[in-house]
RNA sequence: GGUCUCUUGGCCGAGUGGCUAGGCACUGGUCUGCAAAACCAUCUACUCCGGUUCGAAUCCGGAAGAGACCUCCA
């Protein structure tokens, strides 16, 4: 996951954003009231669609606003505002043409996407709880002063729910990144690896709701190491002449399913059917040629690594790594010493002494490997 | 109250007319001094009622349940 190469902030862009208040209200698309500018919405919809990107209809959403005290200033309650009179006790303040106030909370967006990204991009992200009014009123913003919808794509995110329920900090369900990496919260049984997170809300649709379990979470740090697994055994397995699996007919799926709208679990799934043809073929029961391996590889890096951005927390390059390496390998030799000469009192005690510094030991027939114990 | 969305097997979660998504758990097997891990196999669901169709999880209508937005602030 790549860094942002930039992170404005809306107070260093206030005059971007009177910049473009104004020009709303040279298209004669807002009006000032008492010091405040506001958008007019109606004015607005008469040649554009102030709707057009959540589905509302402008009659409807003025039929059922609720009326609030003092917002008299404004024409109807649908405007919004462009630029807001601060009252005394205000602290964030700026001049403008109209008044020493503050920007509407929709103008720091349009302000600064127009100036980092132009006035027509790609894609703009978030909540789906931002869809109205705040993208709708960028989107009219936008148009009022450059002429044209900003945005290609819209991609909105849903919600995370827990254990069924929304979660929400008046709801006591709130749980923090940080809370889910060091495992302090009563709701969760143990840690979870940031990359066990980011493989469990990628193996749900980002449109879809996202419900929150111990059990879920498990579920997915079991199946993201499966995932991790190939990637490492991939190097070692031996390429044959014939192949007994259409390994580009499923890469292309992959790829087919991250071109339908961003599907990312159509895409582990994929990867999942792949990961069981290394197995078979690590277990000599199917047949890949050094082709099919190597596009293999490259399917796990390109996708896995590169487009959804996780990584191998483990393998990280770290300085010590080689040395933890040296050293467990060793203890590893000496357990089989004992082993060999059938000293099981030593080799269970280097084996659980291992694993109470979270170093699992695994036996199989070729010898005894290690990995890091999660739980 | 209005608008919109959702309801899939034990759990999570894809899927817009016919062709088994996938993961985890369970169960069986392989391996193994024991254990664990790993691997293989297996498990065939679509809230309810009605309709359209040769055929529906998928389209239409209705019911029930869940959720989002509809106000300030961001």
């Amino acid at each position: 996951m790549l860094p942002p190469s930039i992170q404005p902030h809306a107070s260093g862009h206030i005059i971007e954003q009177i910049e473009m208040a104004k020009k709303i209200q040279e298209a004669g698309l807002a009006y000032e009231s008492n010091g405040s500018l506001y958008f007019d919405v109606k004015k607005y919809n008469q040649n554009h669609n102030y709707g057009i990107l959540s589905g509302r209809n402008l009659d409807e959403v003025i039929a059922n606003t609720r009326s609030l005290d003092g917002q008299d200033e404004k024409r109807d309650q649908v405007d919004f505002a462009l630029w807001k009179k601060a009252s005394p006790e205000h602290i964030m303040r700026w001049k403008s043409p109209w008044s020493d106030g503050f920007p509407g909370w929709h103008m720091e967006c349009s302000a600064m996407s127009t100036k980092y990204l132009g006035e027509n991009f790609d894609i703009h992200g978030g909540g789906m709880d931002l869809k109205f009014p705040h993208h709708e009123s960028e989107i009219a913003q936008s148009v009022a002063a450059n002429g044209s919808n900003p945005v290609k794509y819209w991609m909105h995110n849903n919600m995370v729910t827990i254990n069924g329920q929304k979660m929400g900090k008046s709801l006591g369900n709130f749980i923090t990144l940080q809370q889910f990496f060091t495992g302090e919260h009563s709701l969760l049984e143990k840690k979870y690896d940031p990359m066990t997170i980011r493989f469990f809300m990628l193996q749900a649709h980002y449109r879809s709701t996202l419900d929150f379990s111990n059990e879920a979470l498990q579920a997915a740090e079991k199946g993201w190491n499966k995932l991790l697994n190939t990637v490492r055994l991939l190097p070692s397995i031996k390429s044959s002449e014939t192949s007994g699996a259409d390994i580009s007919a499923l890469i292309s799926g992959g790829f087919e399913a991250l071109d339908d709208d961003f599907n990312t679990p159509v895409l582990i799934a994929q990867l999942f059917e792949a990961t069981r043809l290394v197995n078979l073929a690590n277990d000599g029961k199917m047949t890949l040629t050094a082709s099919d391996i190597q596009n293999l590889k490259t399917f796990f890096e390109d996708t896995l690594f590169t487009i959804l951005g996780l990584t191998d927390s483990f393998s990280a390059s770290n300085p010590m790594e080689n040395v933890t390496d040296g050293l467990i390998n060793l203890i590893l030799e000496m357990r089989l010493e004992a082993r060999k000469n059938k000293d099981w009192a030593a080799s269970d005690k280097l084996r659980d002494q291992l694993k109470a510094l979270r170093i699992l030991v695994k036996d199989s027939k070729e010898g005894s490997t290690w990995e890091w114990d999660l739980n």
